[in-house]
DNA sequence: TATGAATGAGAATTCATTCAT
DNA sequence: TATGAATGAATTCTCATTCAT
């Protein structure tokens, strides 16, 4: 039946990249949930609705696997990052609306959070034994250091800001926040993850920073 | 000394207590090394060079024992903070102590910021079911508030700044960059764990906060 | 013949099937030498011939496992009561029969009367997790009482035997003996397993069971 | 305070008798519940209100921890079975007697019967290695077999039964309705532990047994 | 007599992974 | 490409028992 028409390789490759894209997003979502060393093979097989077997077929081993997932998600934030254009916006704008890419990123991307964590916990070793990990190298620290001597030789930034140090603050602003909500909320009896809480610490962010950056 | 006077009965006790303590240790080292689904039960009994059974024993189960790890890690650093007596100070010595002392305890105890990790990937629970939860509930939000209305009313810092928002901002500034500092030296190629990295990121830390909070 | 033929299949189906019977007899066997409690998941797959960890693959866990013996122990001893053909026989004849049928399955399967012995233990806990119980419910008691009423309507059996009562009785009579046995034997003196202690048992319990339902 | 009172060593002793016996008491409900293998040392500790290390102390370990139960349990029904004075009753109200006691005593002492199929499980071993094994011998075959002849002599009683068949037979009609009444009532669907279901119980066994053995 | 601390051997169960088709 | 069957090495947890006082 199937065997007799000629979309069959097309089709067997494209179901292949399917399987291959469904295990992939099926472990992210375990990994996500439990961590590297709570992650389940039997889970990740059962919520991709494929046999075991396949992912060892296609992925060697867990490790390679969560590797595979690590750099999956990097190259999506990446890509998004990409599409900014920062370097078209004037530059107090550009730098408003990294922070504001940076928290909406973070907060409708929650297991992108948990990888990185799980990462570090590894000591980044699926990244450093990533043949693409430079591919990740994101050109986002030159752009960011081009918008900052762009607002320093206008005048409306300070001068002698690091653009790594920067980068790694609007991050850190909203990856505590959002990565620690369960131990802050319970310690603090206060629910951080409202509408109302996350414009808020959306707007507290944008001061600090731009606060930090903005002469006078 | 003790071995002929009427204190055996007290060694005993001490005994007792010395090994939950060197068990609370070993597990603390080893949950902080593989988080909470990599730790081993055997391992943590080979760290405390202590028979296995005796954690159960004490500590029931792995989940147990990891709340009793966690409450134990939030204690110190509740007591530390404690200690920093900031009422004491001018506010602007105040907040710049409070940035300093919260870089230099991460820094100091790796392990708090994996063992947050581990708290918040399994959303808290365990310090929910602790019913030392709210002896958690640090008084630093307080005084921090205090340091604040101070300031402003000094005319040092400006008015309107939330102390939740402002501590959650100062721990995610340590935050990000040491417990992420894997990925960030994998993907930008730059050491962050020099001295001299230590020390600029503290700076910077300092400059961002109080830049935030100073009038002008 | 079925190594060159499209059965392949089927033989994988089959040897699914027969392992999970070797495990369910290896298994029948362990628990009734040992009881549930005293039951080895290591021996049960020693006994099986086969990797332990397939007990689990197929039967989930001890108590399920044990659910599973039960259940097939029952469905076994039904299809051989349904075999008696009791209604084909005159009344007299086929209560005769009944006991001597009762009393031979219990010698011949003591596996049967330590397993029941284990599930009474647990006051019965599998049979009521049991989707199947109910099909376990041998028509059994409505044969008897079809033969019981026969016999009284021909004149030769009295009237008023409720049949339940006279199942327990006919298997209680075998039961104790057999099960009891080395309890007995020890206390007695008296080796109750030779041949003549079996023929002599089986006439007594045809005796006090025909004497109490034949008229005078 | 209590050392200069000279009822201390009665009463040290009197205290390590009461401690026997309540192990002895704690030990026999934990058998009686969970079997002998699936008795726990712990719980019988917990039970008696008595350090664990205490039980070894008195009986050295669980075999013969569980072979004192034993023991005793048997000496409890033996004295009950002696204070019955068959002899002094005319034989149909002294087997009638019999039958009511050994009713009444399966149904107020369950745990006789579970112990007594721990014992089974494991081949009487604990019994055979009982020094008071002989001492468990009751004389109430003799006494049957007095009784049977004494009826057989007045003409009330057929001639040639066998009193330990009897014996058995009498015990097995009540054993197997109350130590297997769970998966009877799982089974056929009927509660078999109501007061009505006991007193018809008890009729049908009179019947049976002194249908047996009385003439016509 | 009595007890809390400690232990080694084992027991159920889990998990990543491979086999065979 | 896809899959159900099978496995060995852990892993958590349990249990009877002993130590030390």
């Amino acid at each position: 039946m199937s065997a007799s028409t000629p979309t069959l390789p097309d089709e067997r490759l494209r179901d292949a990249e399917r399987s291959q894209n469904t295990i992939l997003q099926a472990a992210r979502d375990e990994f996500a949930e439990h961590g590297l060393g709570g992650a389940r093979m039997d889970r990740i097989a059962e919520r991709a609705g494929l046999n075991k077997r396949l992912i060892y077929y296609y992925f060697q081993d867990k490790e390679q696997l969560f590797q595979a997932v690590l750099e999956h998600a990097y190259r999506h934030i990446r890509e998004e990052e990409r599409e900014l254009k920062l370097l078209d916006l004037k530059p107090e704008t550009a730098l408003r609306r990294l922070v504001e890419f940076t928290w909406n990123y973070y907060l409708e991307h929650p297991e992108f959070l948990t990888l990185l964590n799980s990462a570090n916990l590894h000591r980044a070793r699926h990244l450093a034994q990533s043949q693409r990990a430079r591919q990740l190298n994101s050109p986002l620290i030159a752009t960011l250091g081009e918008v900052l001597e762009r607002g320093r030789r206008d005048g409306t930034f300070r001068g002698g800001v690091d653009p790594l140090q920067l980068y790694v603050s609007i991050a850190g602003l909203a990856y505590f926040y959002l990565s620690n909500n369960h131990t802050l909320s319970a310690i603090f009896g206060r629910d951080l993850m409202t509408p109302k809480a996350h414009s808020e610490r959306l707007s507290h962010m944008c001061e600090v920073i731009l606060g930090y950056v903005l002469k006078d």
